[in-house]
DNA sequence: GTAGGGTTAG
């Protein structure tokens, strides 16, 4: 296919090719391969998918009427899902299982429950779970995965929610269906969130001890949550735990504890965490230098802020606004020296039009 | 087809 030759000999196509490759292919009804470029545009990150897809929908179940086969459903579903038309794509769901000549699976109901349940239509997603058997077919641990998560994400606002989340877990596994490390995680998630953190704790435990081991986003999750939560003595156990299962925090779970260390005004462990996460190598970015800036001024840390900034200026790394006035105003008040003010001036950002902007 | 994440004044 022509994208390939593309992306293979040259450069990454960009919305305009796919949109017009997309036409084309429209124009010859070949529907197939339009959902299939449509695939690849997704993956490659191009921006406005969502407008494309919407277009190429349209042309094909409402301006040419065309009865969709069963390959254009399963791309057509959650492409609907995605696009935010979930009550579209439940009606066609509805009528591939109408059709004798059509079986859906587990996997298209899925995506809908999957789609219904970030929308936060939750009774919809429940509705279509339940006649899911009616049609033979059972809902397995992905898709209970999808209707823990959504009861979760609504724990934001109503905890109540959460009890429910742990409820239909319970449930699942009584009936024999066995949860899997994106179960957990996602259900641990939910009670951080619902500040249950001793629930967390036991329902980690819980998960261990069936055997399913958890991953690394098992453990950003659980850092994360113990940090908010202010749970400070199990982060050193946990990253113990990580370096035993060969696992590895990454630049962003290092400078998500070291703030919330600070937040806690845990001064030394922050700055013994930075250690770790440089011997470990792991190499801080301008954000981690930030917040340890940010967290030193706040927590009346002096010591370290010449050696901060000299780092940072060698990495070529700016201050933020806000770690810049932190600075100022502590020289201001004589408590930092005035000599600073030179290498400051250098990692002040700079405001320029971003050319990129004007390249459409 | 399912789970995660860092900046925002004193």
């Amino acid at each position: 296919m022509l994208v390939r030759v593309i992306t293979k000999k040259f450069c990454e196509p960009n919305v305009v090719m796919y949109s017009t490759m997309i036409k084309g292919l429209c124009k010859t009804h070949d529907y197939v391969r339009a959902v299939g470029l449509l695939k690849l545009m997704d993956k490659s990150g191009c921006k406005p998918i969502v407008v494309v897809y919407s277009t190429v929908i349209d042309k094909m179940v409402f301006q040419k009427g065309i009865p969709p086969g069963a390959v254009t459903y399963n791309s057509l579903i959650p492409g609907l899902c995605k696009v935010g038309r979930s009550e579209e794509a439940s009606k066609m769901l509805k009528e591939m299982s109408d059709d004798q000549k059509m079986s859906p699976n587990v996997k298209n109901f899925s995506i809908l429950v999957d789609a219904l349940c970030k929308e936060g239509k939750i009774e919809e997603a429940e509705a279509i779970i339940k006649i899911m058997p009616e049609r033979d077919i059972l809902p397995d641990i992905v898709t209970y995965t999808s209707l823990i998560n959504g009861y979760c994400l609504q724990g934001y606002c109503n905890e109540s929610k959460i009890d429910e989340a742990m409820h239909i877990l319970q449930e699942i596994t009584e009936q024999g269906l066995e949860p899997d490390v994106v179960t957990y995680t996602t259900m641990l998630q939910g009670l951080f969130r619902g500040k249950r953190c001793e629930d967390a704790k036991e329902l980690f435990l819980i998960m261990k001890e069936t055997g399913c081991s958890p991953n690394d986003t098992t453990y950003n999750v659980l850092l994360h949550g113990c940090l908010k939560n202010q749970q400070y003595d199990d982060v050193k156990m946990l990253l113990v735990e990580m370096d035993e299962r060969g696992l590895e925090p990454d630049v962003v779970t290092y400078t998500t504890m070291l703030q919330g260390l600070f937040r806690g005004k845990r001064c030394e462990d922050a700055k013994e965490l930075f250690l770790i996460m440089k011997e470990t190598g792991c190499s801080p970015n301008d954000t981690t230098y930030n917040v340890l800036l940010h967290g030193c001024l706040k927590n009346q840390q002096y010591d370290d802020v010449n050696m901060l900034l000299v780092e940072m200026d060698e990495r070529g790394y700016l201050l933020w606004a806000s770690t810049l006035s932190l600075l100022q105003s502590r020289i201001a008040a004589k408590i930092l020296d005035e000599s600073l003010l030179r290498l400051i001036g250098k990692l002040e950002p700079k405001y320029s039009i971003n050319a990129s902007c004007l390249d459409t």
